[in-house]
DNA sequence: TTGTAAGCGTTATCAA
DNA sequence: TTGATAACGCTTACAA
């Protein structure tokens, strides 16, 4: 039992083990210079006693705290949470705690609000995810107040000390060669939002894979959404009401992709035997949709836990791996080109 | 500018304010006595300097500080993280911070792991969702920690101060009665965990709901999943491979019940014409799936308000209300029946 | 290898 | 209404 209420201290430890409490503190510490003996007998103490070094007083005398933060606005929830997990699992069993921070990207006190956030908490660092990660103002914020920074992305943002990136582009590539290796000839493009550099990186994957094939671009098989379900809806209906449909469809994100499945519904129409599609994101949806969609993985948990090393090891951060392949998930929504 | 690097502190304030430490400090805490010219003097010096108090030197003053930890091992994303948004609308404005932890329900770790997630961040609450929410031991371990918590859940698993509750099993009664209405007397189910509160609660709506209407509870009718796609599909399949399948299908949660369309896909039958089909957590899955699902909405968001206000107050806890309804949502799954 | 003294930035106590 | 002084629990000098 401890002397009071309330937590054993290093004073408390200090004094059963019969030690100074800089003998505790350097056994916190694990310091090199100790003898063996005092370190277990301190040791023995702790377990003892089950005391437990108070953070905020280690955060006040070394003038540094073990808080990292999640700054995001991503609509998609499993992206979000995947990116705790990953981050959870690469400071596990160290001193650090994850603390997030859901923002509105169109509010006016974006930054305010994000600078309030990393002063008041004193935060160590902070990790932004897409789309706000692109918005360089934030890391700029970041210098300012001295706080450590990682930003996802979907393009070379920054330097590798301070990101992780996924290749959006080349992905895409991949998957709309894919459906021209299908046969598919018409395919339809739906864009994400004006300003979103994966939107952006996206598409290029798509003029990329279109021009590597001696494919035109059609201006009349692309349009765009903002990657709701409900913006999909719309896309969809667009594209599949010409008499020039498409016979194959990508989407930018599995979202959309749903909608469109819906606007092919309701026009009578099937997917795959009318129109293949392939997503993006290869969020829970995708297989779970009828039919399961084809679509592209990013390794979003690897990536956050690589991000999670750099901002906690800053001196190292720049070793620690940056760029990350995504895949194509092939599923049954899409069929080879038939007339 | 301030004298040094680094931040300004409370000492710099009262320097350039001519006043003492303690005067700033009461002003930061409002403290009623308070000369009007002395606080706008120092509130002035305080925006001129950007002064941000620090919380780790505040939380070990007051011995208590401002961390509340989010615990969860809960398969659904979208869940989790409209909980973190409820929480943080309601502790916006305050110097509150929330502290995510996912955990692994199957660890034998787990009572450990949380006694380390409380005690290393000294956290002053907790928030529990289900399924955890359902451990008793949970709530004893923050008791004897002295962490307040408040519990999420689907039945009365504690007094009014640690919870929030919502009414499954009188709004699934409400769903399969609504099946009836239409006509249906064959009407599958799809139970939760073993074991899991929610799954109980689920079950028994659906069998007052039939005893409600005189009907019989047909075991063959019944059969079980643990809230996962995959199990849903194997339920699907069981439900409606036999002869005697249900005309409509009450599946646990949404999930479930998107497996149960792929196993209707394969079966060649199709949702509503063959059966029609209700499930439970209105995640965005059930409004974009085809065809968009009937389901029951419980009122997370509003939940999660209520118990972050339970949290940060205790003593005015138990006024802040704990019980929410939940609706149905009405969509294209359900059709009447048709011989 | 260990201990002493001072300090991190804040608040509580008690006196002025 | 204000201020001096001593905590809070820990770490970093610097000595011993």
């Amino acid at each position: 039992m401890q002397k009071r209420e309330g937590k054993a201290t290093i004073n408390d430890v200090a004094d059963l083990a019969g030690v100074s409490k800089k003998t505790v503190s350097r056994v916190i510490n694990r310091s090199p210079l100790l003898n063996d003996a005092t370190r277990e007998k301190v040791e023995a103490v702790i377990a003892q006693l089950g005391y437990v070094p108070n953070p905020q007083a280690r955060a006040l005398a070394l003038r540094r705290n073990f808080l990292i933060g999640l700054i995001h606005d991503n609509p998609n929830a499993q992206t979000v949470l995947t990116v705790q997990q990953g981050i959870l699992e690469a400071v596990r069993d160290t001193e650090f705690a994850l603390v997030v921070r859901p923002i509105n990207r169109r509010s006016p006190r974006l930054l305010d609000d994000i600078r309030h956030f990393i002063e008041q908490q004193r935060l160590f660092g902070v990790f932004i995810l897409p789309p706000i990660s692109e918005i360089d103002a934030l890391s700029g914020l970041c210098r300012e107040l001295g706080c450590h920074y990682v930003r996802m992305g979907s393009a070379r943002l920054d330097d590798v000390a301070h990101l992780v990136e996924s290749n959006d582009r080349q992905a895409v590539a991949a998957a709309v060669s894919h459906l021209i290796a299908q046969g598919h000839r018409q395919i339809g493009f739906v864009a994400g939002p004006q300003g979103f550099r994966s939107a952006y990186e996206r598409e290029q994957g798509y003029r990329d894979a279109l021009a590597a094939h001696g494919l035109a671009v059609d201006p009349a098989l692309m349009t765009a959404g903002n990657y709701t379900f409900e913006t999909g809806l719309e896309a969809g209906r667009v594209l599949l009401s010409g008499d020039q449909r498409p016979s194959a469809i990508f989407s930018s994100n599995d979202e959309m992709a749903a909608g469109i499945v819906h606007a092919a519904h309701e026009a009578g129409l099937e997917v795959p035997r009318d129109v293949s599609l392939i997503g993006f994101d290869d969020t829970p949806i995708a297989a779970h949709m009828w039919p399961p969609l084809t679509t592209v993985r990013w390794p979003i948990k690897a990536m956050a836990h690589s991000a999670a090393l750099k901002l906690i090891r800053p001196e190292r951060a720049a070793q620690e791996v940056a760029f990350f392949e995504s895949e194509v998930i092939h599923r049954a929504s899409v069929r080879p080109f038939s007339a």
